[in-house]
DNA sequence: GTGAAAGCGCTAACAG
DNA sequence: CTGTTAGCGCTTTCAC
């Protein structure tokens, strides 16, 4: 155990701990000779000083600390970018991050929360692995605390989620300017933030490229899984689609097998692209599937920027009068591969 | 801001600070009466009470800290469970985490170790996110800290990782008691833990059940990758296999694809077997594969123990006199599904 | 320029 | 049974 304190460094370099302190720190508003501050450091690394985060904590009255609470995002098979780009962010401003994946469980999630309030966080990020609405936990209103890839109800907190609109507008987009006219859609069924928005930037490119919308075309599917896309691949193709849009990669990987099981090839029998940009099959399937990411990465940096930006305005208002604070969205990147064909 | 001490507790139920700590920590060898605890309790949390854990583990000389160091554990595909299991039995001793994943970076792993020191954990766990041998930091010797996924070249410190040669064996045996005795295995030709413990497993299931050990049924692939099964197929089929072991299932996956595009079927004109049971793929290729898992969960829990072990044992040898721990191996389970024929 | 000293909020002897 | 008090290691105001 390496005890070394403060003290220990003032008494072998001959001066105060307030000395000590403010050239450990290199307080720049401490006018101490440089000479002086020199010698302070060399003592502390002889002596193998280090800081008690603990004490300093205490004594300065913040932590550096940011709690960062998931559902799942740790541990679900390709949200940890949102991981990584919260903790670049975090790191940039001298901050660590807390993080606590609760699976989904709500008394966990209430002791990682007490856990997190006890150890003075300066902000939480409550983060979903999937895009959906939550219910807030009761308690994190009153904290500085946003929420990534996911939305409160009441739209009382800050939010930070995927431009899903914008993602089913640049997919359909691009089918539609390798000339298709007939495109399916597979979607979820279920109504989420994904299934919605998708669709309606599906809709909305159809539109502004002056092709009427045509609902058969749209299959829905209850889950957005491999079984879908296998499944559904015999009703798209039955509507004489030149290309399919699949709500997701997954759904686009039982798509092709399904084809490939007809002897009918992508691109050249019909077009697909997918979403999510999931490596393990997007960038292996055969052909490599075109398809949309998920800003993953931003969605994790920017939700600590907007939280600390928060933080910042100490005027941290719950939200102005209505109650309703717009999502922040971040834009989900086209990614292109060889699953397209220009008719 | 709430700002609310034991002080104002105390004050509030009339009694001393000692007697609100005890009270509020329900400390059984204070002696007061069951009457006073509740009245401090009702008091605190009336009055919105929580702990200040920088105050309380500076006087008590503990944080409640664990750190977790990984390269890429926490943003990689699969191997977020091993922080699922680390957490989870570092939250039954009352401990919690503190995760930083380095993507690798020397640099930042520098910083994090320094981070997670000046916080004063009480151990860490350095683990890789794939198997492999690492160059532990320095530093991380002298503190109480353990190896997960990994193991150090010196082994001075004690490791925790899967058993690729059991799991080698399991997944051979499988093929072998199905019928099977000419056996291909696609293999990474790295020298990896991975290729040559499962090789290694292989060989020893092989020569278990007397089958002679034929080199020229091990393929070996650069990468263990989706291309490399696309590849290797050809090379598969013109050796008469009836069966092939794929280093992982990437690999199957894309063995799949290859076989399927020349109009064969698993498991009617081979039987597959996979390894690392990446559910993406795993569960959902047709037929679903059968495969070998990573006890990624209990990486993490086990590493979490046996850190916690050594931190009570207070002995905390650096490794007994020749310098050679042996790390401890954890059963790779075997996941049955539909790519085996008998015959 | 540098030091003394008063906390930060809590725990744990030690008294009573 | 309960209160007093001395720290835990550091920061920071205020004197010198």
């Amino acid at each position: 155990m390496d005890m070394v304190t403060l003290q220990d460094i003032a008494r072998a370099a001959g001066v105060s701990v307030a000395t000590a302190s403010w050239a450990i720190n290199d307080d720049p508003k401490a006018r101490i000779p440089q000479a002086t501050r020199d010698r302070v450091r060399r003592v502390a690394s002889e002596l193998g000083y280090r800081r008690n985060a603990l004490a300093r904590g205490l004594a300065r009255g913040h932590s550096d600390l940011i709690g960062f609470i998931s559902d799942g995002v740790a541990t679900s098979p390709f949200a940890g970018q949102v991981i990584r780009g919260a903790q670049d962010e975090a790191w940039r401003q001298g901050k660590i991050l807390l993080i606590v994946d609760t699976g989904g469980d709500r008394k966990i999630e209430e002791r990682a929360f007490e856990f997190m309030l006890e150890r003075r966080v300066e902000g939480l990020v409550y983060s979903s692995w999937v895009h959906r609405r939550v219910d807030a936990p009761v308690g994190l209103a009153g904290v500085n605390a946003v929420l990534v890839n996911c939305y409160d109800r009441l739209g009382r907190l800050p939010a930070v989620v995927p431009d899903e609109v914008g993602g089913g507008l640049s997919a359909t987009r691009l089918l539609l300017q390798a000339g298709h006219r007939r495109i399916a859609f597979i979607n979820a069924s279920a109504r989420t933030p994904a299934s919605v928005g998708r669709l309606k930037g599906y809709r909305q490119a159809l539109s502004e490229a002056g092709v009427a919308y045509d609902p058969s075309l749209v299959i829905r599917e209850k889950e957005a899984d491999q079984e879908s896309g296998y499944r559904a691949m015999r009703e798209v193709m039955a509507t004489g689609a030149t290309a399919v849009f699949c709500h997701n990669d997954r759904t686009a990987m039982g798509f092709y097998d399904a084809l490939r099981e007809c002897g009918q090839r992508v691109p050249d029998d019909i077009s697909v692209v997918g979403f999510d940009n999931q490596e393990v099959i997007s960038a292996h399937l055969h052909p490599a599937l075109t398809t949309v990411g998920l800003p993953q990465y931003d969605l994790g940096r920017l939700g600590i920027r907007a939280l600390m930006a928060r933080g910042d305005d100490s005027t941290n208002h719950p939200a102005a009068g209505s109650g309703g604070l717009e999502p922040q969205l971040v834009p989900c990147p086209l990614v292109v591969r060889d699953s397209i064909a220009r008719i």
